[in-house]
DNA sequence: GGATAACTACGAAACTTTTCGTAGTTATGA
DNA sequence: TCATAACTACGAAAAGTTTCGTAGTTATCC
């Protein structure tokens, strides 16, 4: 019965979503401050967005304090994979292969990080035979 | 002398980037047959598009004749890094080896990918030492 | 109790993006 | 040449996003 987010967050909301997933449940007041260490952005300015993506369902709310407090109602998982769907749709036309060389080849990737990539390629090509 | 493209195209835009990319330079009205291959739009949409994004920068255009043909002004590689930059820092904090595991954790990937991949990452770990 | 502080709600302005109607211009062909 | 087709330009409406001012409500403390 409950609506079903939209799962296509704006930037905004993405920026407020990754504070909740770090920080769980916070009140306005604590996301605004966290927003504030990145860049100036006004009490009520948060306090709407939040409002907004409570109305769109990306996030729930407890308001039995007089201070709401507000939740991810996404998993940081499910956004992961809708946003790198559409990056892999949209930008690399669907070849995950040339993503995942984009990544590697670009950015600095640590050792024991390569190690778990390989373990799980290996995986996968067990799992394929 | 040339302004700077803003790397950030919105969806519609990288949307006509990609037909662009794929068909190289093209007449408004084959831009917009493409595009209704896809959804619906009018003629006369795919046409402002196209000329806020020559202002913009983001594509080149010949108007010598009387159907001016344009063409994208950025590289689909250059939209590439910018875009997985952009998903790296708001969606996995940085880190590229989730990223990674994420797109092979969900995608089919060919035999043939793979073992490009971990050719890709066999030659990063030679290069580290 | 009354002033003040800490909140939320509401509404609207400012911007950006998306869409398209309409008018004007140039080419084409009967 | 004149009607029609194929374009572009212009402007503005519609929709979505972002921002914040102001008002109202509730708690706190003297």
């Amino acid at each position: 019965m409950s609506k079903k987010p939209t799962l296509k967050p704006t930037d905004s909301e993405l920026e407020i979503l990754r504070i909740l997933w770090q920080a769980g449940p916070s009140t306005v007041k604590t996301v605004n401050e966290k927003l504030n260490k990145i860049r100036e952005v006004g009490y009520t300015t948060t306090l709407k967005i939040l409002q907004i993506m409570f109305e769109k369902g990306l996030v729930n709310r407890n308001d039995s304090e007089r201070s709401h407090v507000y939740n991810s109602a996404i998993a940081e998982s499910d956004i992961q994979t809708v946003m790198v769907n559409k990056l892999l749709t949209t930008v690399f036309s669907g070849s995950a292969a040339k993503l995942v060389m984009q990544v590697l080849g670009n950015s600095n990737t640590s050792k024991e990080e390569l190690i778990k990539i390989k373990e799980l390629l290996n995986k996968i090509e067990r799992d394929q035979k």
